[in-house]
DNA sequence: GCCACCGGTGGC
DNA sequence: GCCACCGGTGGC
């Protein structure tokens, strides 16, 4: 399970962070082209449930990819965190300032120079995300029709249509999307709890919060263990 | 002129 | 009803 958080405007880069926490940086952009507004990414243990913050984008499309059969356990973190152990308190604080959504399992890693950039839109539209793949040639692909067609004119040797996913994830808020007119449309719909499927997680934060990642948080609310899809 | 962002819709 | 796909456009 996964989440991440949302930072708006400025372009993050997680995957250019090297020690515990992504930092917001431009470093290696030349053009003002965005990346993810994403700027934390987080896995659940699969033994204690408990929230560990993954620090790079690329560890967590590794850890994505791969999370059917190889489940995140506390001990992973290690790699960068050489004193984890599912004692610790959850990283996570869902104190309200994150918001949440939930991640797809088993998307591919982007091939080798590809980018995949997720883009969460505003509340209150008619799409939650936008998923695009910058080729490395710089071109921006936005759905499988234009990957195809790129790869007609682009020889990328060993690259197939199977790397590439446009998949987004789901928020957790109810009414985070507008929802579309329906006939039956009765403003309180209570039963629309997000049940997701063997999902995972994911959570991005209002701006201007950027940074206030809570590792080892004090006010830890329990175990953010579930789904945290209640009510 | 470009492109990030958003909305609409055809096809399932 | 959903979502993959793509067109439009405002802001830069």
């Amino acid at each position: 399970m996964q989440l991440f958080k949302e930072m708006e405007g400025s372009a993050l880069n997680a995957a250019t962070g090297t020690g515990n926490i992504p930092c917001p940086s431009s470093s290696n952009k030349k053009s003002k082209r965005v990346s993810d507004n994403v700027s934390a990414y987080t896995v659940q243990c699969a033994k204690c449930s408990k929230w560990r913050f993954i620090p790079t984008k690329e560890k967590y499309e590794e850890i994505r990819e791969k999370i059917a059969e190889l489940p995140f356990l506390c001990e992973t973190a290690r790699e960068w965190r050489p004193d984890i152990t599912c004692e610790e308190e959850t990283d996570l604080v869902r104190d309200g300032s994150w918001n949440w959504a939930i991640d797809k399992p088993c998307i591919p890693q982007p091939p080798p120079g590809w980018q995949r950039i997720l883009r969460i839109r505003a509340r209150g539209g008619t799409k939650f995300a936008d998923l695009y793949y910058d080729a490395p040639s710089g071109k921006r692909l936005r759905s499988m029709q234009e990957v195809q067609s790129y790869m007609h004119e682009h020889s990328e040797p060993g690259v197939t249509l199977s790397q590439f996913s446009f998949q987004i994830p789901e928020p957790l808020e109810e009414n985070y999307v507008r929802k579309r007119r329906t006939s039956s449309a009765t403003l309180n719909d209570m039963s629309g709890a997000v049940v997701p499927v063997a999902a995972t997680p994911i959570s991005w934060i209002p701006p201007d919060q950027s940074r206030d990642f809570h590792f080892g948080g004090e006010r830890n609310s329990t175990s953010d263990a579930e789904a945290p899809a209640e009510s």
